[in-house]
DNA sequence: GTCCAGGATCGGA
DNA sequence: TCCGATCATGGA
């Protein structure tokens, strides 16, 4: 554990909370119940919250967002540069949220190297920067994604707020964890229709209910490759290749894909016509052109076609 | 009224 | 393998 200097205008910490496991490039610091990350470097809450990755954060306030994740209420807020996060004490930090926002991966070197490959990426990383890929609890992941389908991302999350008040845990007044696969695989279709997920509705159901009579263990993909993990996914009903490559990509640290949504399509269409393979063949040429970051890119792509690229907003 | 949204599924060519 | 129709829902 290393201990950093304690900078002038920090107040009201104990200098023994501080650590710094995470080499001189992140500077992290617990105090006041919330864990402090100094000078957060490639760290944008409007990028990372509201670029369609995730459907429980609200923006709560100018670079601030509010979020539930598992059991916790979360709220993140930055600061001149630096980012607080809280409650949160360092354990927890340290066992999961900095898993969870993606804190241990150098996203500045990943720019450098993605820089130069293509005017759209580059002018796409200059405009959403800091856009982060979080790392998602699968089973929720899964769901909203299976949700996502001819669906646009405000009713996503409306309903996904619904379900989890329907069948989730009240953690605290008003706010209420996403709930477990065997508590979906027991809902009653009319109840889950009567909430908004449309003709969706079995396919919730469906997949819950092989997760629990399965005992399939989402989390355990991760140890698997890609291939072998979105095969398990497109087992359920619901999933496809788009929803699959989702889930993949937010919840089980699989930068090899590309999700083929329809901005994407839009994009390749468009942007990058004279490159565009039959569509098969598109995670391929987008993983040789973009290299291990090509899921990254993507994002960073969709967030900035969907709303920067046409004028949009 | 039509069109669209981070698509998937189905039947038929 | 590929193409088109269809699928709830609500906002523009």
């Amino acid at each position: 554990m290393k201990i950093c200097s304690r900078p002038a205008n920090w107040s009201d910490f104990d200098p023994q909370d501080w650590y710094n496991d995470l080499g001189d490039a992140v500077k992290v610091i617990q105090t006041q119940g919330r864990i402090l990350i100094h000078q957060a470097k490639h760290f944008d809450l409007d990028h990372t919250f509201s670029s369609g990755q995730c459907f429980r954060w609200e923006k709560v306030g100018e670079d601030q967002y509010r979020g539930i994740v598992g059991k916790r209420v979360l709220s993140v807020k930055k600061d001149r540069g630096d980012v607080e996060i809280g409650p949160l004490d360092q354990e927890s930090y340290r066992n999961f949220f900095e898993d969870y926002f993606d804190l241990g991966r150098d996203y500045e070197a990943i720019d450098r190297d993605l820089r130069g490959r293509d005017p759209y990426l580059d002018q796409a990383l200059e405009r959403v920067g800091g856009l982060r890929i979080l790392n998602q609890e699968p089973f929720e992941t899964l769901i909203s994604f299976i949700l996502s389908a001819n669906n646009n991302i405000p009713r996503i999350k409306q309903i996904v707020n619904r379900i989890s008040e329907a069948y989730g845990e009240e953690i605290l007044p008003g706010f209420y964890a996403f709930p477990g696969p065997e508590v979906l695989a027991g809902a009653r279709l009319e109840d889950l229709r009567a909430l908004g997920t449309g003709y969706r509705d079995r396919y919730i159901k469906a997949t819950a209910s092989r997760v629990v009579g399965q005992g399939i263990h989402l989390e355990a993909l991760r140890g698997l490759e890609t291939d072998k993990a979105k095969e398990v996914l497109l087992g359920f009903e619901g999933v496809g290749s788009k929803v699959a490559e989702c889930v993949l990509l937010f919840s089980l640290g699989k930068w090899d894909v590309f999700p083929e949504d329809t901005w994407v399509k839009k994009i390749v269409s468009g942007l990058y016509a004279d490159k565009a393979a039959p569509y098969p063949a598109i995670r391929f040429f987008f993983n040789d052109y973009f290299g291990e970051g090509a899921g990254y890119a993507q994002q960073v792509l969709f967030h900035w076609a969907r709303n920067y690229m046409m004028g949009v907003k």
